[in-house]
DNA sequence: CGTATTATTGACTCCATTCAAAGATAGTGG
DNA sequence: CCACTATCTTTGAATGGAGTCAATAATACG
């Protein structure tokens, strides 16, 4: 392995800042050193960009560095569902264990990620038995966020939009971002698709919890004022059975 | 290892006929026989009892020999959420990877099943290179049956229920059941909890679907009388979108 | 057999969609 | 810089699908 090979192939995770919600999250400094050996370098991807798309051949796992993406799946008439949105740090491609991916991902912006290639998973759980855990402690993150969204999609218009927002302004805390102010990389459609609203519900939802002084909203551009407001929006729900 | 502990804990995966849709699906004959010597003794559930509980500390993954449950997470409120109902040869707990279980499964009917302790998990992952894929390869069933689950809740009432009542007659059909008729472990109540419809609007839908006849409803009691036209009822879906 | 629970059916209500139109924003070329 | 278009967003009014309420029917249970 000569010196060109790892500057080309070999990213060390200690570069990025990301170590404690990414992969390498539970693992020894040590253990991320044999990680680091096994990750692709990073690649670029720009704007409706597809990181892979769904039916492709499993090639690996997916870790942004930088920028955001949609998770999407077409249906059997070709319809679009955004079935979530992917910050820095969150990794993709779990879908894909079963040979092929069953969903696509699409970048919303210049995206960076890098990959922990399918053929490296076998050796590197080998060598870092730990690893396996973390992926497998990953692949039920994704489990429970899918369950998770399934049970707001049962919630009325506002309560969906509130948790939508505050869960958005929680998970961009966690990866160092302002969690009060942030520009949506989603159009109204986007967002409508991925809540199972029309997108004038979308307009009227922002309005209604911009007038009851939760948000403030401008294009793109979310303000989040009452961040606890906003989540009692939602978590108390029908407090009637029990 | 004697043979009493044998009698006791151990439980030949040859023995049971579901080897093709449980966890030795892509095994070879010796590593099955790895696999068996970790999996504990089957154990027995009566309706209505946990297998295991949200919160719960993690101890391994559950496969059902016979019988059925439901997976369900209870909210902030307390509400329950029918999740997913489980068949003979399917398998639970990969949402417990974190540490903790995040749901719950409680028996449908007498049901029986055996575990792959966590805490065998790692060695046996060690021995059996390939139960890693496997295991990931179910851990991302998981995630893509839950995905799926969100696409079919953006459906209409009617076709909701053609999808879940589909669905469970094509695993049905895979798990050796007949596909055309069967008993619904589960009351109006349960049917609509899961589907996120009322009551009342269960018992509608099952008429409408009896009505086109494409099933024959007696109580709990569903025949199936044309697949075909069933699966038609959602996966047409508004074709208007290409 | 009577009671309690569960399921069905009908009438009414309400939330979110659809339809329709106006307003805002971004990009283009004169 | 402004007009002009295309796209996206907002707002209002009407429609419709599923929920709620209420009553009846069927089933399970003691």
């Amino acid at each position: 392995m000569n010196k060109n090979f790892q500057e080309k192939y070999q990213v060390s995770c200690e570069n990025c800042n990301l170590d404690s919600i990414c992969i390498p999250r539970g693992l020894s400094s040590d253990e991320i050193k044999n990680l680091s050996l096994a990750v692709r370098k990073k690649n670029v991807f720009n704007k409706g960009e597809f990181i892979y798309r769904q039916g492709d051949k499993f090639t690996g796992i997916f870790a942004i560095q930088s920028g955001s993406a949609k998770l999407i799946n077409y249906d059997l008439s070709g319809n679009e569902h955004i079935l979530n949105i992917l910050l820095p740090g969150e990794l993709m491609g779990f879908d894909g264990f079963n040979d092929h991916y069953q969903c696509s991902v699409i970048a919303l912006d210049t995206l960076s990620v890098c990959e922990l290639p399918a053929e490296r998973i076998d050796e590197i759980c080998q060598k870092v038995p730990t690893l396996v855990k973390e992926l497998f402690r990953h692949s039920s993150e994704k489990i429970n966020i899918s369950q998770e969204h399934l049970i707001v999609s049962r919630l009325p218009a506002d309560q969906r939009m509130a948790f939508f927002l505050s869960d958005l302004s929680i998970r961009l805390k966690n990866r160092g971002f302002s969690p009060y102010e942030f520009n949506l990389p989603l159009s109204r459609e986007d967002i409508g698709n991925h809540l199972g609203l029309a997108i004038e519900t979308v307009s009227r939802m922002l309005r209604l919890l911009q007038n009851k002084k939760l948000i403030t909203v401008h294009q793109k551009n979310i303000k989040i004022v009452d961040l606890n407001g906003l989540k009692k929006q939602y978590s108390i729900q029908n407090s009637t059975k029990l």
